[in-house]
DNA sequence: GTGAAAGCGCTAACAT
DNA sequence: ATGTTAGCGCTTTCAC
C-alpha cells in the first residue's frame, strides 16, 4: 500500500503534526524541517489521503449528480459544462446515470448519502414517493438543474418552460403558421411536459387559433418517439405546416421520418425543436430550436450549489430563471 | 450533522459493535437487539459513512475515469456502458472530463490518487512525460479503454485498429473503389491515429493501388475537422469516389460539407466512418461505419479492471482485443 | 517552531 | 450473543 503521513514523519525524523503542517502550507516552519519533510514525501512518493481528510473535515468535495441519460445530447452537454465549473471550484463529480430507472435513481441517492457528498444535482424529473421523501429528509443541499424542483424547499436553475414554449409558438404564428403541431413530453413532468404544453396552448389561445387535436401528441423526449409521432402525422390526410417538438431529439426523429418518407423540410413542413443541444447543428437541414443557455445552466448550477454548501443560511426566493432564445436554422421557414 | 454509529448505539442502548454487526447483517444477533438497533437507525435517519468505511477497509469502491470529451458521441456512449456495468458491480464513477487539456488530465490523475480510487480507466490517448510517469508509478490498477496502453505494463481493452482499418479499406476496394480518400487522426496517437492509417495503407498496397496523396489528410477526430478536410477535397479538380474517415464525427463533418455544397452522397461520393457511435444512424444519409462493440467495450473494461482490483496477481498477455464489424448504411455504395 | 494526543466514524480482533 | 479496544490517516487543540 501507499505510504501514510506516519511513514513520512518517521522517514523525515519529525512528528506527524509537522508533516501535516507542511502539507497544508502553514507558516512558521523552519527551512530545514520543510526540506526534510519534502524529501521524505518525494522518496516515498507520498500523496495525502483524501479519505482521511474527508473524515476529519466532514467534507468530501464531491458532488453527486443524477443524470437521466448520458447518451442524450442535451444531458451530456450540460454535464460537460457542470464538470468544468465544478472542477474549477475544486469539486469532483460522482455521476449516476439512471437511464429512466427509478430504482437506480433511489439507489444512487442513497449512495450519495452514505458517500457524504457535499451536495447533489438532479437533472431528472420523474419522481416517486420514496424519492420525494428522500429529497424532503436529505441532510445535504440538493439543487435541480434544468428542471423544476418538486417542492419550493429546493432550488431550481432552469429556463421558464412555459414562457419559452409560448414564445416559440407565438413566433411561429407571427411567421404565418396556424396549423401548428405540438409534440410534447410526459404531462406528469411538471417541468417540460406540462409547462411547455401549456405555453403552446396559451399562445394559440391568445391568437385565437384552435389547435387541431390530431396535431397534438405526446412522446418521451427521445428520438424514436419523435419519429413515431411524425409518422402518425404524415398519415393524416391533412398536414400541419410546422411541428414544434418539445425536445431536439424528438425534432430530429421527426425530421428523419419526414426525410425518409421523401417529405421536404422545410418546404413542405417546418420543424422546430427545444433545448439547443449540439445535434441541431449536426443534422441537415439544421434544426431551428428554442435554446436553453446550456453553458450558463451548468455554471450557475454549480455556483448556487456551492453557495448552499458553504453557507447553510443561504436563502433564495423562487427559482433561478435563465433566458431562452429561439435560434433559427434551416428546418423552419415563414408561411405567407 | 447526520447521526453517527455512536449516536445509534446510545439511542439503542447497545455497543457500537452491535450496531456495526446489524449494519453488516452478521449472524448470531438476538431478535431484540436487532429490533432496538433498527428502531434507533430509523428514528435517527442514520446512514453509515462510506468515508469511514473506506478509511477502515482501505477500499473506496470508486473508479476514476478520464474521459477525453463528454460531448463526443462515442465517449458518452462508452461511458454510459461503463457506468452500467460498474454500477452493477458496486462501483461508483468519478468522472474527469479533460477536454483535450493535459494539465487537467494530470490534475485528475492526482486527484484520483489522493481519493484512493480502487482503479482508473483512461479513454484518452495523448500523453506527455509527466502523465506517463504517473502511469508508471501509480499504486492502483489502470486500464485503458478503447485505446492502446502506452506500455505493456498496463491492460488495454480495444479493437484491432490496424485490422479494422485494413478490413474497411479492403471492403471498399472489393466494392470497386480505387480512389479512396483517408481522413486520419493524429499520427502521434499510436492507437487510432497511426494504426488506422497503417491499416489503410496496407490494404491499398496489397491490392496494388497507390494512394493519391492529395486524398490523404489528417484532422483531430472531431466534426469540424472532417468538414474542413472535405472542403479541401471538393476543391480539387479530381475527386475520390469514397472518403474513409477515421472517426464517425469526422465522417459527419465530411457529409455535412458535401451536402452543404450540393454534392450528393453517396451518388457522387461515398463516405464511411469509424467507431459506430449513435450519430451514424441519426444523420441522413445514415453513415456506413466500421463499428467498435461499444457496449462490450464498456462491459469488458469494468470486468477486467475489477479483476485487477480484487486480484493483484492477475496477469494478462497482451491486450483484450474485441471484434470490429462494418455496418453498411446509406452513405456508401459500390462502384462498378 | 515543534510534538503529543484526542478524535472524525467505522470495523475487527479479542475478550467474556 | 454482546462489549471493549485499537487503529485506519489525517487535523487540531494544547503544551512546551
Amino acid at each position: 500500500m501507499g505510504a501514510s503521513i506516519k511513514d513520512v514523519a518517521q522517514r523525515a525524523g519529525v512528528s506527524v503534526t509537522s508533516v501535516s503542517r507542511v502539507l497544508n502550507g502553514e507558516k512558521y516552519i523552519s527551512k530545514e524541517l520543510l526540506e526534510k519533510v519534502n524529501r521524505a514525501i518525494e522518496e516515498l512518493n507520498y500523496s495525502p489521503s483524501h479519505i482521511a481528510r474527508s473524515l476529519k473535515a466532514q467534507k468530501t468535495n464531491i458532488i453527486g449528480i443524477i443524470v437521466p441519460d448520458l447518451t442524450n445530447h442535451f444531458c451530456s452537454t450540460i454535464l460537460s459544462s457542470i464538470e468544468e465549473t465544478a472542477s474549477a471550484k475544486g469539486y469532483n463529480l460522482l455521476v449516476g446515470n439512471i437511464a429512466e430507472n427509478m430504482e437506480k435513481e433511489l439507489k444512487y441517492l442513497h449512495i450519495f448519502q452514505t458517500m457524504r457528498v457535499d451536495g447533489i444535482i438532479v437533472m431528472h424529473q420523474k419522481f416517486d414517493e420514496r424519492i420525494l421523501a428522500f429529497f424532503e429528509n436529505a441532510a445535504m443541499p440538493i439543487l435541480f438543474s434544468s428542471i423544476k424542483a418538486p417542492s419550493s424547499a429546493h432550488l431550481s436553475v432552469m429556463v421558464d418552460d412555459y414562457q419559452a414554449a409560448f414564445d416559440a409558438t407565438e413566433h411561429l404564428i407571427r411567421s404565418g403558421h396556424t396549423k401548428i403541431a405540438f409534440f410534447g413530453g410526459d404531462l406528469q413532468d411538471i417541468t417540460s411536459g406540462l409547462n411547455r404544453y401549456r405555453g403552446y396552448l396559451e399562445a394559440m389561445k391568445q391568437h385565437r387559433i384552435v389547435p387541431d387535436e390530431r396535431f397534438v401528441k405526446f412522446g418521451d423526449y427521445k428520438l424514436p418517439s419523435g419519429r413515431r409521432l411524425m409518422d402518425e402525422i404524415l398519415q393524416l390526410d391533412e398536414w400541419p405546416t410546422v411541428v414544434f417538438a418539445a425536445s431536439d431529439d424528438m425534432a430530429v426523429g421527426a425530421l428523419n421520418c419526414a426525410l425518409d418518407r421523401g417529405v421536404r423540410v422545410p418546404e413542405e413542413i417546418s420543424i422546430i425543436g427545444f433545448d439547443g443541444s449540439a445535434i441541431t447543428e449536426v443534422v441537415r437541414p439544421s434544426i431551428t430550436s428554442m435554446e436553453q443557455p446550456v453553458e450558463e445552466l451548468g455554471r450557475k448550477s454549480i455556483e448556487y450549489l456551492h453557495q448552499l454548501i458553504v453557507n447553510p443560511e443561504f436563502t433564495f426566493d423562487g427559482d433561478i430563471v435563465l433566458g431562452h432564445r429561439l435560434v433559427e436554422r434551416e428546418s423552419s421557414r415563414a408561411r405567407r
